[in-house]
DNA sequence: CTGTTAGCGCTTTCAG
DNA sequence: CTGAAAGCGCTAACAG
């Protein structure tokens, strides 16, 4: 902790504290040539002013929070990238918080925030939660939301997603024109309007072609990994077994392949499988996974754009608004936009 | 921003201000009955101190800052996930830094920690870096510093590292073992510690199986994904060409993996990739790739505790030590401890 | 253009 | 056991 603060600037210049305050923070009421010494010294002495003294008094930390429900996801992990992109930019920062999806954790973590800690926040909701009064008092306590990808629709503020129903429509369009019409649905929990969308787009494109969905192979799957894993192995050693998955998180698809290794089916023939995923190793599996990919970056970029320029206007009202950005199918080596 | 204060639980209570503190932070010469009424009422109103102006007062912040290069990697996503988990339990709050490999960033980002925003430092060091005076400058100011995988050994802390040496040259004298003995060398840069120690282990199992080095075969590689794809293409498209590749990075491991199928390289009989990873689809590559793999969680978790127990101890002077983690060798389906 | 003053909300002596 | 008072370092009226 350097002990040079403005009280000791103020003494080494002969001046006031409040004209070194005024002058470091280049307010026009004061002349060029005391800027000129003031900034002198502090560069000389390397002085910089005290964040906590700075935030009691503004009331306003420059810092935002990030809550996400994992990190080891490259969704959220680009997500986070764009925005400490942003953040550092506008001179702001990003504390992080990690829910794992649990609502209990997701809880705590948000009653920590308000005591002014942070300015605003950014997140995606645990797939845990049915409730969700700790956002709207939070929300109501005056402090900024921005959701994204995982959003709650209860809280009227911006929320950032994409086209959930649209990319899982025609994706699930692809695998049928290409002759896959046994497709199979795993999702992670209804609770999430993400998935519920995921589902609807998936539902829409079989009515689209006349296929009758079949209730054995819509799966909800949940976070525990053995669970997801037993249900999963059911649906694909049946011997009536689907001819496409379609997984609405990453972390099935993987889940998938790796039972589809276990119980030697093969997959190249045999089965199609499509998710939504960030994925830098998609196109090394074999088969090539076919992935719906969010512009996970440009997400984080937007959350925190949109945060930030309501901070900006001390404006705590962000408009009740849905941004939708689009995703891109990647079928092997190619592109498509959705 | 809450408006109830020390002052206002004071006043309901006709209590003075510091009895109400000293009753809700449970010290031992305040009576049972206060603390009983002042924690009724705090907890009626949903009352939280204000962080900042605890912090300026008591000169410490519970919040440490997480330094990483990158953060669209699993190695540094597990990290991050194990420093969150024990920050949360420990009640600190993580704030999050990105360099990007950029050392003009990596100094940015460093002078921000001088005044007391985060109480300690848990950082990997940038490839782009090869002048520390940034860091011991911090390090001399009293910041506790730990840092993890991309070690700075200039500065006298805990450094917690993997065992880089035994594990390139375990790994290196597999791929000999089973008949790979033409095994190039793709590493990122020579400046960090861990990329010159696995070079090292990686020659020593050359000169243990007496094959002398090809220096064709040792590719120093950049950040630029370009420069990188070219000194790769050319090492591939040679007529002399490695039965066997070793990245020091997941990066070119996949990079690789992408430039054989570019050139139709048929990986499985031709060539054997081996890589530092936290690819959670290593084993479904083809042929699957095979993974040193560091204990990422536990190094986040170890780097942590290491910081908060000294924290705690309020004694600024952090052992100077290197903790070594051991790394996992992943064949396939089958582990090998290192 | 500059200085004086009054806090932001909390912790911590020091007196009772 | 409780209260009064000082002050962490900074900002923002207000007065000159």
């Amino acid at each position: 902790m350097s002990n040079i603060n403005l009280k000791y600037l103020a003494k080494e210049l002969n001046m006031s504290i409040s004209t070194v305050s005024r002058a470091l923070r280049d307010e026009w009421d004061v002349s060029e040539e005391t800027k000129i010494r003031v900034n002198a010294l502090a560069k000389k002495l390397n002085y910089t002013p005290n964040p906590f003294a700075s935030s009691l008094r503004r009331q306003s930390s420059q810092t935002i929070a990030v809550v996400v429900p994992e990190i080891a996801n490259n969704f959220f992990t680009l997500a986070i990238d764009g925005i400490e992109t942003v953040a550092r930019y506008k001179n702001y920062h990003v504390l992080i918080y990690i829910t794992h999806d649990d609502y209990e954790r997701e809880k705590s973590i948000i009653n920590h925030f308000q005591n002014g800690r942070i300015d605003g926040v950014i997140m995606s909701v645990s797939s845990d939660s049915k409730d969700y009064t700790h956002l709207s008092e939070l929300h109501e306590k005056g402090v900024p939301i921005v959701f994204f990808d995982r959003v709650c629709h209860e809280i009227e503020t911006t929320k950032i997603s994409t086209d959930d129903f649209t990319s899982s429509f025609k994706a699930t369009e692809h695998l049928i024109q290409n002759g896959c019409k046994q497709i199979a649905f795993l999702s992670l929990t209804q609770h999430l309007s993400i998935e519920s969308k995921r589902k609807a787009g998936y539902l829409e494109a079989l009515l689209k072609y006349n296929i009758t969905p079949n209730d054995n192979w819509i799966v909800e799957c949940t976070n525990d990994h053995a669970v997801s894993e037993a249900k999963i192995k059911t649906l694909l050693s049946s011997t009536n077994r689907p001819a496409g998955v379609f997984t609405t998180v990453e972390k099935l698809a993987i889940q998938t392949y790796k039972i589809c290794q276990d119980l030697n089916i093969r997959i190249p023939k045999q089965l199609q499988v499509l998710s939504y995923a960030n994925l830098i190793t998609a196109p090394l599996l074999n088969p090539p996974l076919t992935t719906i990919t969010q512009p996970a970056f440009d997400i984080g970029t937007t959350a925190a754009e949109t945060l930030f320029s309501h901070l900006k206007k001390k404006q705590h009202t962000i408009p009740n608004e849905n941004i939708v950005l689009k995703s891109t199918l990647y079928i092997r080596h190619s592109t498509v936009k959705l």
